[in-house]
DNA sequence: ATAATTATGTGACGTTTATCACAGGTCTGA
DNA sequence: TCAGACCTGTGATAAACGTCACATAATTAT
């Protein structure tokens, strides 16, 4: 628990009062490799905070997997739109290591967070770096071509590159396996 | 302010008294076309509320302009990396129409959330709402090809097709102006 | 250890897209 | 009403990309 604590002070000030009322919000949970921590047609009731390992997020559209996110240590993963509206999710999210997670229950949040402010403004916090996340990656796509989205990633997210293979990262940058393939080989090359 | 109550209304519980309280933080203000709401290089102070009319973000890139995103009525316009950071911007904001919109003044905002719970759940909605369109046009790119991403804008956004100029509309999509003009009739042809 | 699975590289080929150039249409302000 | 600005369409051509096929690592499971 001591990363997540040190998450969410790097985000907000948060007293020990309220770590306290926290807790019951919180549970730890490790998935296997491969294990799903959302499904396809849930709703999904969570904040995944991952504390080690990490995972992605997938369309699976006629047989073929599309990975749409990724997520490391320190890092919400969700479908916020799901749990913002309880909608079923259209997509899933899966363990690409043995994963630590700290869940965070939706119900008991909401009604922890009308007793404390700032467990509410550290919702606020969580969504609004979410929202930052996914405002950076969908600008890619109508800034650059896919050479330059891979440079983007290599000067600003290494880790991704140094952690997730060049077949999964391939739908993530909108590109086929083959083509990031040879774009790969014209930058070590040039 | 009508518009904005019943706005506050479809995401959250808003009593009388924090419509009151959030009364100093909102100020009226009217753009005329092509005027700026946020500049590339401000900090962003602001959420904008678009009452009437509509603004896109656009990034100028080697004196090219690429448009990110719009925003119509009945939703908020901001940079949410440099409002809720602090950072310079990086893009532009500006009128397409001549424009209505009432303005969150992030500092007070900030203030008066921290006495009113409502007010910062009313943030939290807001952020959320941002996030959810975000991951949306996001994922866009990464499932579909530029025909399907017009096709989804046909069905799920037609205001967006109606009132946004081809030309205008082509960035977005991530294509050229000519691709998207021979895409549309490829489309009613076929 | 070995078989099976998964990941990567590469050639061939067809499709899609970007770019440049230019023509005609529409809108707008002086 | 007329000039200038913007918008849309279209042809030609080169570049980028997707798909299929197959070979060769590299990894994983038994």
């Amino acid at each position: 628990m001591d990363n997540l604590l040190k998450y969410i002070r790097s985000l907000t000030s948060f007293s020990d009062g309220s770590w306290e009322l926290l807790q019951p919000v919180l549970t730890k949970k490790e998935f296997k490799k491969n294990e799903l921590l959302l499904r396809q047609g849930q709703v999904c009731n969570s904040l995944f905070y991952i504390d080690n390992g990490y995972c992605k997020s997938y369309y699976e559209i006629d047989g073929v997997v599309k990975n749409t996110g990724f997520f490391f240590e320190n890092e919400i993963a969700t479908n916020i739109n799901s749990f913002g509206n309880g909608q079923k999710s259209e997509f899933n999210i899966v363990a690409c290591e043995p994963l630590t997670t700290i869940i965070f229950n939706k119900d008991k949040l909401f009604k922890t967070a009308q007793q404390a402010n700032e467990i509410e403004t550290l919702g606020r916090n969580c969504i609004r770096l979410f929202a930052t996340k996914q405002e950076e990656f969908s600008t890619l796509f109508k800034l650059y071509s896919a050479q330059e989205r891979l440079e983007y990633l290599e000067t600003k997210h290494p880790e991704i590159l140094q952690r997730v293979s060049l077949s999964q990262l391939a739908s993530f940058l909108g590109v086929a396996r083959e083509t990031l393939s040879r774009i790969r080989k014209r930058r070590v090359l040039g």
